[in-house]
DNA sequence: GTTATCGGTTAACTAATGGTTACCGGTTAC
DNA sequence: GTAACCGGTAACCATTAGTTAACCGATAAC
């Protein structure tokens, strides 16, 4: 992971960030995908593994969102030459740099669900 | 702003953190919206200035967007009596927790442009 | 009287998201 | 032989998200 640097920035770029942010990792289930995978680091992620794990995901949408996140090399994804064939999806280096945005997520999650408790 | 609490959960509960935030913060808008406000946390921020400050947005999604981070608790809606009437949106001492969260993908997003150049 | 601003609403529309079902070839376990 | 698991894809459909344009009453400026 990198060291955080420190910007500055008017509040215009500060929005612009967040839309280009969210363009890469916004929708239902990128995040959800980063976070397990950052859960499951040393692990084999197989396609059907991160189905099971990430909650009510399709095939389809699933596919299609891993497809995504390895365009932006976030994700690496691995044919294994094992029987059955599996294929062993990743983190990049850089997907590595999601994990604060996934750790904020988390904690304000966790913290709502008290409050509204 | 409220003093950060270390949580632990399971990678379940995360991803079901997670979903809960973004149920409440995802989509194109909301989170670009708060930052606004947090970013002009002393000033009035009306409707038609908001509009003209989070680029793009158009009346009706600003409409949406305001009224259900009201019910949920993260922005006030008051009607100023001046005239013509004007109504102030502002954030709530709740809406503050969101700053963490805006914070991490200001900073993704930063970094990504860079990183794509 | 005309135009503009304020804070929206409404209707009509398109684009994007996401779900469901069925199916593919190959492999293994029974 | 049959069923199940692996990693998907294709077709179809429904819902949601989001856009555009027109319009509202009230007020104020010219």
């Amino acid at each position: 992971m990198e060291t955080p640097i420190k910007r500055e920035a008017t509040c215009e770029q500060e929005l612009a960030a967040i839309r280009d942010s969210l363009e890469i990792l916004g929708g239902k289930w990128k995040l959800r995908i980063m976070r397990y995978l950052n859960n499951h680091i040393d692990e084999k992620n197989t396609f059907k593994k991160i189905q099971r794990e990430v909650e009510g995901i399709s095939a389809k949408m699933l596919s299609k969102e891993l497809r995504e996140l390895e365009i932006n090399l976030l994700v690496t994804r691995t044919v294994m030459e094992t029987r059955p064939v599996t294929v062993n999806y990743a983190m990049t280096e850089y997907g590595l740099s999601v994990f604060p945005v996934t750790e904020t997520l988390v904690d304000w999650g966790l913290n709502h669900r008290e409050k509204i408790k």
